[in-house]
RNA sequence: UCCUCGGUAGCUCAAUCGGCAGAGCAUCCGGCUGUUAACCGGACGGUUGUUGGUUCGAGUCCAACCCGAGGAGCCA
């Protein structure tokens, strides 16, 4: 009785006979010889079933086979150049074939398909090779990031999502019922982070948060997974360290263990190779200049074909803002010290400059934008207490925030990094959708 | 919410000035021993987003609405 293998592990047994089971995402008959495409999970190879080499009705029952029907073959491990797939090189010389169930027509055909079709079936799209690469990477990050801060002295901590207030405004807040009373579903768990910090110095949680912003752009989900170190003891300079750190050490990681989803998704790895520190860091006041003499010299925003619009000093960047600083550079861009009124209340302002805040926003190359947003908090309670004022914040729900600040308060950092947009931009995709399986945009809740 | 573009077979798209609704893929049948979204022959497949209007005649022109795409604003 011949081993069942994954489709991954074929290298190791070339020469073997063993039995495959998966599912057929494409058949090409030449008559007497047929190349099955077939998927398990775990990668993509070929099955070459010739018409000698099993029974009769074996053979018939591979010529009827109708895309990702369910299926199980036995046959030997072959190398061959010629094979494709991933790995890719190897296939199976078929011996014997079972047909699990025969699948009805499938809608969705290895060809060109329109994002309302795929969205659609996106149950059945997520079966597609781009999008099995995809959600790997994704995976793929999501470990790199966490072990990355589980081996540099950061607990893991979990926060709400339910919550009762808002942090930066309620306008973009999923608002549900919490037995009568109003709650809202999490856009950050920062705030809960600023407490953990005080009991573990560095922490970070990793989680779903919401934004029910009217965003159709090709880098808004109204869920998102945002992964949100905090970290006692450290200033807006040590922040942007840890950041260039972690973020080049996963990227360059991501390069050395996604090489077959990331050539399978035919990624320009060049741009990639360049994320190494340190990253250029501009000022907002330079990067309002860089951005006004652009604008009076009529420069265009890159793969927008429009000018670069005007930027008055004090504004938040706009899209075509940051995707043009982003062009200046080879490798992510951070901007720091953007205007105070711009920015959300409990950033630190500048001690001998308070119209700007110790903030600073992580742009990646190639017009993915901004992937991480974070700051220094502020850490005296009096200037806490009047910058929620100043905001016109409900005081009530922030005594528990001020009193942070009154128990041993120190210099504490943190930054969001958007997943979303991070593996999208490793991937180097057209729009965040792809990169959750089941993505919540304006227009799609369902499937 | 605003701007631009679009909606025709299961899918991707054609249809000239307003004049017989057509291909490729998928599916089904037949052929082919190295295919990489194979190729060759045949069959099946239509309330042209919805409602109304103009016209001898509307996929095509007009109006409203619905749905989608790209962008803006807002943001990670």
């Amino acid at each position: 009785m011949a081993p069942v293998i994954t489709i991954r592990e074929m290298p190791r047994h070339v020469g073997e006979e063993v039995v495959l089971q998966g599912w057929l995402y494409q058949r090409t008959d030449k008559g007497r010889l047929q190349f099955l495409q077939i998927r398990d999970g775990t990668g993509f190879c070929q099955a070459v079933v010739f018409k000698k080499n099993l029974s009769s009705e074996a053979f018939q029952a591979a010529r009827r086979l109708t895309q990702e029907s369910s299926l199980r073959v036995r046959g030997t491990v072959r190398q061959d150049p010629r094979a494709p797939g991933v790995p890719g090189g190897y296939e199976l010389d078929v011996r014997d074939l079972e047909v699990i169930q025969l699948a009805e027509p499938f809608p969705i055909q290895p060809k060109e398909h329109g994002v309302e079709f795929l969205m659609r079936h996106r149950h059945l799209w997520i079966r597609s090779p781009r999008q099995w690469a995809i959600q790997r990477v994704r995976a793929s990050l999501v470990r790199y990031l966490r072990e990355w801060l589980d081996s540099h002295g950061f607990l893991n901590v979990d926060t709400p999502i339910i919550t009762p207030a808002a942090a930066e405004g309620t306008t973009t807040l999923f608002e549900i019922d919490y037995h009568g009373e109003p709650a809202y579903l999490a856009q950050t768990g920062q705030l809960y982070n600023e407490a953990h910090i005080f009991a573990f110095g560095r922490v970070y949680c990793f989680g779903p948060t919401f934004r029910a912003e009217k965003s159709k752009t090709r880098r808004h989900l109204q869920e998102f997974w945002m992964l949100e170190p905090e970290i006692a003891f450290c200033d807006l300079e040590q922040l942007m360290a840890i950041q260039e750190t972690m973020i080049a050490q996963v990227i360059q990681r991501c390069l050395q263990e996604n090489q077959d989803e990331l050539r399978l998704l035919e990624r320009d790895t060049a741009s990639l190779e360049r994320v190494q520190p340190p990253f250029p860091r501009i000022h907002y006041d330079e990067a309002v200049e860089r951005i006004n003499r652009a604008a009076a010299a009529g420069e265009k925003v890159p793969g927008y074909d429009e000018p670069v619009p005007p930027l008055e000093w004090g504004e938040d960047f706009g899209s075509p803002h940051e995707t043009y600083l982003a062009a200046q550079f080879d490798r992510p861009v951070f901007v720091h010290h953007f205007p105070t009124a711009a920015k959300a209340f409990y950033m630190e302002p500048e001690p001998d400059r308070p119209e700007v805040c110790r903030s600073v926003d992580l742009l990646a190359p190639e017009g993915y934008g901004e992937i991480t947003g974070g700051s220094e908090r502020i850490s005296d309670p009096d200037k806490l207490l009047a910058a929620i004022q100043a905001h016109n914040l409900p005081l009530d729900a922030y005594r528990w925030y001020i009193d942070l600040r009154r128990y041993g308060s120190v210099v504490h950092s943190g930054f969001g990094l958007g997943l979303e947009r991070t593996v999208a931009w490793v991937c180097g995709l057209e729009h965040v959708r792809e990169t959750v399986a089941f993505p919540r945009t304006l227009q799609y809740m369902r499937p």
